[in-house]
RNA sequence: GGGGGUGUAGUUCAGUUGGUUAGAACGCUGCCCUGUCACGGCAGAGGUCGCGAGUUCGAGUCUCGUCGCUCCCGCCA
């Protein structure tokens, strides 16, 4: 995925004022340029010094390829003596086959220049042998270093596609991206897990959802919307799947004839990443995590609530899944072939006062989507109709008075709608095999983690 | 909020029933090595055993407290 500078090609020999200069290549673009002078910068990665030929495996966001540095060459072979692991360097010289592992590249080192020595000690290591890895509390303060690991570089790599085919998809169904404010004047949804900050002489929340103001933007007459952002909740959760601050994919679509549009919208979205993330990174996951990537077919199944409870053997019909039941929901599915299942009509008392119910039964027009096991989005269609809404907000004991602002959004025609908030991280946590949900994040938020 | 686990070198760990100089691997430092790729060889540095009390002739080891980290449940994306 290296990006190319639209306006000169790689290994080209330019002059700037007379001098000679070679713009830098990635290393993935190397067999590209074999017989050629080339320039590399990059992470020391390996350092293998020996009598007579020394080798320096560097790094860089592309991948890994070893440069050879010969003793005739005696600058550099001094020099390569007083590199240390990390370093970050240039190097310019000669782009070859290695001629001792067919298939593989390599670089004959002309000149090799420190741009920044990294201290000999890491307080972890980066090339990790053996599989050793270090603890995890020290790996997250020195996350910078950690995220160096190819294998944390692909993560970091995989979000930002799931950014980017999330968007792509949405877009050219002709969904518009709005930002909604991320402080707010009172709760979106319930008032017990919510970050307080000061406001100038009056208290703000930190939005632990857009809910509020994706409906006003359905109120706007805006039709189809998404947005990327954060959110903030500020629940005690110990979990492998909690964070206090993480990143919502939402969408809400107007004029919708149920919850059923939302989770047709959500299957065809799942399938067209994981589609493109097959086609772009298949093999690099494949080379590192050992994962084929699964691209779902479609539709994904469908259970009710009742129905999974019932085959789960649980006579509660009232609550909601046990983070247990829904590992073992999962795994239900998977053993037939399905990674994803949409979990439906659940009951009023385990949802918020905006989902719609049905007209016959205690329960929602809603959905949970499961991954292997973990929900990673909440969907329903919305109540619009303000009499219907306020009545619902009243029996959940709510009071109108502070959320008058957002009910006002109800007042002079709402569309039918529904929408979802997808987790992220969750997503890629499960696409990867990953355990925790910090290590699927570019920095964690935890209760007990605010740094760095 | 509830329940468990854990803290020894830069990192991952071992450390016997409480016993005299706390070990290993990787990393680090020095020397040697003509193609290594988990390179290899020789030599070396590196520890207030999380912190504080206590028991004891003697504590890395036992007790209490404290701090940190971590896992599971609940809450949810």
């Amino acid at each position: 995925m290296a990006p190319r500078p639209q306006n000169r090609p790689y290994g080209l020999n330019i002059r700037i004022n007379g001098v000679k200069m070679l713009s830098r290549i990635y290393i993935k673009e190397v067999p590209e340029h074999v017989g050629e002078q080339v320039l590399l910068k990059g992470f020391v990665h390996a350092l293998r010094i020996q009598g007579s030929v020394s080798f320096l495996i560097l790094r860089d966001i592309s991948g890994t390829i070893q440069n050879v540095i010969v003793k005739s060459n005696a600058d550099a072979f001094a020099y390569v003596k007083t590199l240390s692991l990390e370093s970050t360097v240039e190097i310019v010289g000669l782009a070859k086959k290695d001629p001792t592992r067919e298939g593989r590249y390599e670089v004959e080192v002309e000149t090799i220049k420190a741009l920044a020595m990294s201290e000999p000690e890491l307080p972890i290591a980066v090339n990790e042998k053996n599989e050793v890895e270090a603890a995890t509390d020290i790996r997250h303060q020195y996350r910078f270093l950690d995220l160096r690991k190819p294998k944390n570089m692909l993560i970091m790599k995989l979000s930002s596609a799931f950014d980017r085919y999330y968007r792509e998809y949405l877009f050219e169904q002709g969904f518009v991206e709005v930002h909604t404010p991320k402080t707010m004047p009172t709760p979106s949804e319930s008032s017990s897990d919510l970050f307080e900050v000061k406001y100038f002489d009056r208290p703000a929340y930190l939005a632990q959802s857009p809910q509020l103001y994706k409906q006003m933007a359905i109120a706007s007459g805006l039709e189809k919307v998404l947005e990327v952002g954060p959110i903030f909740r500020a629940e005690k959760s110990f979990t492998s799947r909690h964070a206090t601050e993480c990143t919502s994919y939402d969408v809400e679509m107007a004029f919708i004839k149920d919850h059923n549009d939302i989770m047709e919208l959500e299957e065809n979205l799942i399938v067209y990443i994981l589609t493109k993330i097959k086609e772009n990174y298949g093999d690099e996951i494949k080379a590192i995590y050992g994962i084929d990537v699964n691209v779902p077919s479609l539709p994904f199944p469908r259970i009710t609530m009742a129905e999974a409870k019932k085959l789960l053997g649980s006579n509660d019909f009232e609550s909601d899944l046990t983070s247990e039941e829904e590992k073992a929901l999962g795994d239900y599915f998977e053993k037939q072939g399905q990674d994803f299942v949409f979990l439906t009509d659940f009951p009023i008392s385990v949802r918020p006062f905006y989902h719609k119910y049905y007209e016959d039964k205690p329960c929602t027009k809603s959905a949970d989507l499961i991954y292997r096991g973990l929900e990673i989005t909440t969907l329903a269609q919305r109540e619009e109709r303000y009499d219907v809404l306020v009545s619902q907000l009243k029996a959940k004991g709510l009071g109108t008075k502070d959320i008058q602002w957002y009910l006002d959004f109800f007042r002079y025609g709402m569309p039918p709608h529904g929408g979802w908030g997808l987790g992220g991280a969750r997503f890629i946590m499960k696409l990867l095999g990953i355990e925790h949900i910090r290590d699927a994040m570019f920095i964690y938020r935890g209760v007990n983690n605010l740094n760095p």
